[in-house]
Formats: structure tokens, sequence, C-alpha cells
RNA sequence: GCUUCCAUAGUUCAAUGGAUAGAAUAAAUCUCUCCUAAAGAUUAGAUUCGGGUUCGAUUCCCGAUGGAAGUACCA
């Protein structure tokens, strides 16, 4: 049992002989103290008032009391401030506590069973037709950090992709590169395949404008008012038109189309597998949008049969929702063809079918919240038992100084120039500080690349999902301060004086804990790593990648002051040495496991 | 218009309803004959406004103000 549970139960116990009321457990409030405060943990006395009829004072020290008696071990002494009756824990307690935790693989860790919920978490969903950004960094990110943070709850996790492989952008993308490519391959142009096609997108996008604008005189010298003529241009612009041609006989199996298709997004495809790679991310299924749609028709059509949605004069269906206090939901176009929501109904269809999903959850941008109200209740119509309570992973965008992202002004942050740029300025770093003198050039680049690639991850992860949040490339991502490679450093010095203790043959096995008094901040450091575990329990019920990241930097910054005021190999009463050592290599295991949660990787040095 | 989300130091971020709201950064200053100074320490700086619930509110509720997103036969 640990030291909360038993403080607990002595409390309740408590309550009961000194008052002879019943009081829950659960409900005994227990904190850490706080540092200006002597003692470690604190009991709130307020709620155990309407059970003493005391006042505050009174009622904590005879709780106090009642603990020093009969809970000797654990508690040694304790005081009273306003209505906190603040205990101090035992050394021998603290050290059975460290013990326990640097012998537990993976503290903290739940196993999942073969019997445990199933989750299914979507992330990355792409477009095929331009190449990854800092926003789908982000949604990466926090969609692989979920998947092992939902796993280390215990959960059997399941991380899929849907790629929207189909559509009019992507047409656009095909049309652009029969005009204007000229053959024009990922191996003539060295280009990477997603950057290629993207390029194509942008020169379609350019175009069209073009037509735009030419068109919209036209109409204007016809005597058309300016923003009619606008309008009309949009729709009237023989490339859109083309583009919509070409969707109609993509649609109709067209085999010149199709095979086109299929070799451009060959490339894309090699190029995200590039980025997902450098990015450490990973999935067990991947979806593809064209194989999906049409079983979304299909449901539909059932739902249709149900009398779930209805069918206009034109021929659309609709879902009517203001009875949901929502508005009428488009499913299928008057001509047939399927929209982002028949998609989605499709892809979850054929995903129930491969896994028995206990939970689904989205890791999709914010702006798409009213998209997944709907969807959770039509999923829940059409009789998806996880429908009703399908997660919306809903995070914020990612903004820059000049606001949003936007690719046609050219102010879109590319995730492969990000990564290489973030690795650069690591490598640089460790040439500036001489710190690659004993080391070849390979093991420094694989050093910057940790470190590169751990400043990023951390700086986007350690940020409250929900938030909006900005990136100034001007000033780009710190490497000190509150950010990853600050955690690295402080592993790296772990590391390095385990190398040293173990070259002088120090032990670093626990000796006896009789006798050893542990100063101040090594017991705020146990503490601290105790707290493992009920951080990741609350990571995995609020799906709060950034709470992890603030523990690793707490205990980081902890570790730090400890590190900082008192000596490890140069100690030299042995058993407080061994102490220190221990102490040391459960801080580094906790920071790996807690960092690799993230995916964020841990250099031995840098 | 309607719906949803957000609002904390100059700036970027924290705070299960708990004690004097924490960091980082930017500024000034100190600490390497000492286990890695990508570190540690000192000084100065913030809860948008008005109500309510509570022993106690940055946190929960209502209203105002400001910002973002959505409200497509786009995805």
């Amino acid at each position: 049992m640990n030291i909360e549970q038993q403080i607990q139960q002595a409390v309740k116990a408590a309550v009961k002989t000194l008052y002879g009321a019943d009081i829950e457990e659960s409900s005994v409030q227990l904190g850490q103290t706080r540092s200006e405060f002597e003692g470690q943990m604190t009991v709130v006395v307020f709620p155990l008032l309407k059970a003493s009829h005391k006042g505050p004072e009174q009622t904590g020290s005879d709780i106090g009391q009642y603990l020093t008696a009969n809970l000797a071990d654990v508690v040694a002494s304790f005081n009273v401030v306003k209505g906190f009756l603040n205990l101090v824990i035992t050394s021998r307690c603290w050290v059975q506590l460290l013990q326990d935790i640097s012998q537990t693989e993976h503290y903290g860790f739940r196993q999942p069973t073969a019997d445990s919920p199933l989750v299914m978490i979507e992330y990355s969903s792409p477009n095929t037709n331009k190449p990854l950004h800092l926003g789908h960094v982000r949604n990466n990110l926090l969609g692989s950090a979920l998947a092992r943070i939902v796993e280390a709850n215990g959960n059997r996790v399941v991380k899929t992709n849907i790629v929207n492989d189909r559509g009019i952008h992507i047409c656009k993308s095909m049309l652009a590169w029969l005009k204007y490519g000229n053959g024009e391959t990922p191996e003539s142009s060295g280009k990477k395949g997603d950057h290629l096609i993207g390029d194509y997108y942008v020169a379609f996008d350019r175009h069209y404008k073009e037509e735009c604008q030419q068109l919209a005189a036209q109409y204007v010298a016809e005597g058309m008012d300016a923003e009619a003529a606008a309008e009309r241009a949009k729709q009237e612009a023989p490339l859109i038109k083309e583009a919509h041609a070409m969707l109609v006989r993509w649609e109709q199996g067209d085999e010149e189309v199709r095979s086109l298709w299929r070799k451009m997004n060959e490339w894309v495809y090699a190029g995200f597998d590039e980025t997902y790679r450098k990015m450490g991310v990973s999935f067990d299924k991947i979806y593809y949008e064209s194989d999906t749609y049409l079983e979304g028709k299909e449901k539909v059509m059932e739902g249709l049969d149900k009398g779930i949605f209805y069918r206009r004069d034109d021929g659309s269906v609709w879902a009517d929702l203001r009875p949901e206090g929502l508005d009428e939901k488009l499913l299928l176009r008057s001509d047939g063809t399927s929209v982002y929501m028949t998609q989605d109904i499709g892809t979850a269809k054929l995903r129930f079918q491969d896994y028995p999903i206990d939970k689904m959850i989205y890791v999709v941008g914010n702006e798409q919240n009213y998209h997944f109200q709907v969807l959770s209740i039509l999923l829940d119509k059409l009789g998806f038992k996880w429908g009703k309570d399908l997660v919306h992973f809903s995070y914020g965008m990612v903004e820059l100084p000049s606001g949003k992202m936007k690719s046609r002004e050219g102010t879109v942050v590319d995730a492969d120039d990000l990564m290489a740029k973030m690795v650069d300025d690591a490598y640089q770093m460790m040439q500036d500080m001489g710190k690659n003198d004993d080391l070849s050039d390979e093991e420094v680049r694989e050093i910057a690349r940790k470190v590169g690639l751990g400043a990023l991850k951390y700086f986007i992860l350690k940020v409250d999902a929900r938030k909006n949040m900005l990136f100034n490339p001007a000033e780009s991502i710190d490497f000190n301060g509150n950010t990853g490679p600050f955690i690295q450093y402080t592993y790296a010095r772990i590391a390095s004086v385990q190398r040293k203790a173990k070259e002088a043959g120090i032990s670093m096995q626990p000796a006896s804990a009789d006798g050893l008094s542990l100063e101040e901040k090594e017991i705020n450091l146990i503490q601290r790593l105790r707290q493992f575990e009920p951080v990741l329990r609350q990571a995995g019920t609020d799906y709060s990648p950034s709470g992890i990241a603030n523990y690793c930097y707490d205990l980081t910054k902890e570790y730090n002051q400890f590190y900082h005021d008192h000596s490890i190999l140069h100690e030299t009463d042995q058993q407080k040495q061994q102490f220190r050592l221990l102490l040391s290599q459960t801080v580094a295991k906790t920071l790996r496991d807690a960092m690799g949660l993230l995916g964020i990787e841990m250099p031995e040095r840098m």
C-alpha cells in the first residue's frame, strides 16, 4: 500500500475514533506541502470540519496527533497552518519508495491485456496534393504521443491514418502537372514527391487566379458589377471546369486519369513516408478515402431505407439534425457523389469491420468541431456503438506572428524544412560549444538529430492541445530554458555520472536505509518521481500530452537543483553516495520513460 | 445573426476548487582549480471587466468586452 493510501485510511480511522463520524477514504484531500512549510504531505482539514464540529486548527492538530501516534512508521511529525495539516514523512518511507520505483520497469505504466479496451486513434489524415506543414506536425506529434499515453494506461491501441487521396484537390495538381509539367518526375528533378505535387498545386492556383481576373474583367466590361463578376469567374474559369471534368472521369474509372492519379499519389506517399520516418510517427493501419467513400454511400442508402435520412426532390440526401439542436446536413449531392461526411461514415464502417473498436479517438483540428459533433450523432443513429461517445481530440491551430499559415502567400512552414533546420541548428550549436571534440562527425550528427527534433517536439507538446499556439520563425525554437534540450541535457549529465561511477567501481545498488537522513531536495525528488503515476493517469483520462511534458520539466528542474547543491561522486559517506546514485539513475529512467511517451529520444551524452 | 473554443508578467507557456498564481524568455547581477555552465542563484514584473456559488475561485455558473474557428452540393 502506498503512502497516500495509508494516510487516507488513517485519517478516516482518526475521524471515526475522535469524532465518531464515518467519511469516505477517498474524500480525504491529500496534497503535497508547499515548499515554504515544513513537511511533505498535507491534509486539507476544511472538509472534515462537518464531522469534527471544531475549528480548523483544533481539528488539524487532533488528527495530527492521532497520526503520529498510530502511523508512526509513516508520519514523523506534523504542524497545522490555517486549515492545512502538514505531515513530515519518515526518511525510511522515502527510501523504500525510491527503491520500489527504481525496481519497477516502466514505473507508472499499465500493461494492456488481451481483454483491455481497444482504442483506435486516427491522426495525420493528410491530403495528397501538398507536403506536410507545421499544422500537420502538431497533429502527428499529438496523435502519436496520445497513442503511447493511452497504451501506457493499459489500453490496446490501433493507430490509424485516413489519406484523402481523391477529390478536386488532387485533380488540380494532376491537371497542372499535365499542362505545365513537361513530364517532370521526382527522379528527374530531385524533388521529394510530395513537394513536387505541391508545387503543381500552387501552379494551378496561380494560373487559375489569372484566369479569374481576366474573366472577371471581361464580365465587368460587359456591365456586370464587380462582386458578381468575380464570383461568376471563379466558377466559369476554364481551368476549374477542366478540373471538375477530370474528377468526373476519375469517378467513372477512366483508366487514363486513374493511372496518372496512381502514379502521382505514389510519389506523394514516398515523400510522406520519409517525413513520417524522420518525425518518428507510424501507423498500424492506413485507410484511403478512395476505398471508403463508396462504403459511405452504401451506409447512407441504408440509413435512407431505415428512414433516418431523407431525400429531396433534386435527389440529394440529408440528415435532419434539428431535433438535436443542429442543422440539416447534406450526405449525398444531387448528382449522387459523396461529401466529406459520407466518407467518414464509410471509413467508420470499414474500421468497425476490421477491428472490434471500443473507443474511437479522432485527432483533428478544432476547425472541424462541428463536423465531429454531427458525425457522432450520425454514427450513433447508424448503430455504431462507439459513435455516441467518440472522442474528437480537438487541437488548436499553429499561428504565425502574421496570423494563419496560407499556402498562397507562401507563409506555410514546411515540415521537412523545419525538421532539417532544427537538426542543423543543434549541430551548429555543438560545433560552437566545442562538444564534439572526441566524437566522430557521425555521432555528433546523431546527437544533433535527437536534440533538434527533441526541441521541436517538446515545443509543440508542452502546450495545452486545445489552445492555438504561436510559432515565430524569426525567433526559431529555443534550446535553453523550458525546452526539450534542457531535459535531454540533464539526462546526459546523469548518464555521464553513471559512466564515471561505473569506471570507479561504485555500486549503484541501494545499501541499507538505516540511519540515512535525507536532504530536503532529495525528498522532493522522490516525491516527484512518485508523482509520475498520477500524472500519467491524468494524462490518460484528459488526453493530455502537455501534462507529461510539464511533468518532465518539473522533474528536471528539481533534479538540477539537487545536482547543483549536492555532490554525488565526491560524496565521502558511502551510504549517501549510493543513495544519490540510485536517485539519479531513477530520475534518468523516469525521464526516459516519460519523454519516450512524447516520442522524444534521450541522448547518452550531448 | 447563431454555435463552439480561447483570454494569466513586455513576450511564450503553467497551475485535480486550496495556502503568498509558478516557469521560461527578454533586463541587471553573481557562480566553472568543483560529477557536462545547453546549468544553478539573486533582483523586478501578470489572473480582461462586472456579478454569483463556496470556508476558499485563475479554475465552476451568469453577463459584458476582446480574439479565433465553424455555420458550403470544399476537404
